[in-house]
DNA sequence: ACTTGACCTTCCAGTTAGTGGAAGCCCCAT
DNA sequence: ATGGGGCTTCCACTAACTGGAAGGTCAAGT
């Protein structure tokens, strides 16, 4: 299987197929012809890291997660740590968001809008306190 | 006042203050023997910018909410648009976060822990659909 | 006067996770 | 044999800094 047809089948784009090559998260074949060519272990390996991924895990986690994938003796608790790691991540992340929300919807909310110069928004990124 | 002084009064590194120079936020003068030079006008801005950028606005909003916020004729409407558009990219984020969370927190909640290697978590990232 | 240490300067490289593009093979169909 | 698409490598770029090296400057202490 060529890298178009690997990308079509893992969701991923070609370039970043390759770029997971060149860091080594997956080692594909090569044809006689210098064409890489891809197992159904390669495609599955790079659903894998597409998932991963898209649950905001890091490239690092995504190399341990995938080293204890293929690990069939690893310990669920190993996994488990890095999911729960990741998920306190998360959950600053969000709670740094709510507050950033918050703060810029008040400025927003007193923020007139309008022609004249006076900007709460402008203000309070301003002031000098 | 030098860049330290100026770090400590803005509340940013040192070197964040010299790339910002770089990419022309801001331009202090310079004293005779090469060293930067901070008026009490550059300290503001820089406060400025830390508080714009601590709200998660990139280095171009900031260029534009500082040229907003010198500009002491401009429309309180323009800042408005700018903070919130990026209200709407902080809520989306958000609901972002939020999906991830709930997806890792059922995986965390399933997964044993154990030193068996059966892992949910594995398996839902590995599971060929 | 000299030295030490803190502070300043510039410049180069590296970070994350790719993306864009150029130059040049390769393969298949017409 | 030629055209178009797919493949290859390599280089540069993104955002917003951060780290470090090599060297100049300043103020205090001896």
């Amino acid at each position: 299987m060529n890298i178009g047809e690997a990308a079509q089948a893992a969701g991923l784009p070609a370039k970043t197929i390759r770029y997971y090559e060149d860091i080594g998260l997956v080692k594909p074949l090569r044809d006689t012809n210098g064409y890489r060519a891809f197992q159904d272990h390669d495609v599955h390996k790079l659903t894998f890291l597409g998932r991963a991924r898209a649950l905001g895990f890091t490239i690092e986690d995504c190399r341990n997660l995938l080293a204890l994938w293929e690990d069939t003796e690893r310990a669920s608790a190993d996994v488990r740590e890095i999911a729960k790691e990741h998920l306190n991540q998360i959950e600053t992340k969000i709670a740094d968001l709510e507050s950033m929300r918050d703060t810029l919807s008040d400025l927003v909310r007193d923020c007139a809008g309008d022609d004249r110069p006076n900007c709460p928004i402008l203000n309070s990124l301003g002031d000098v306190r």
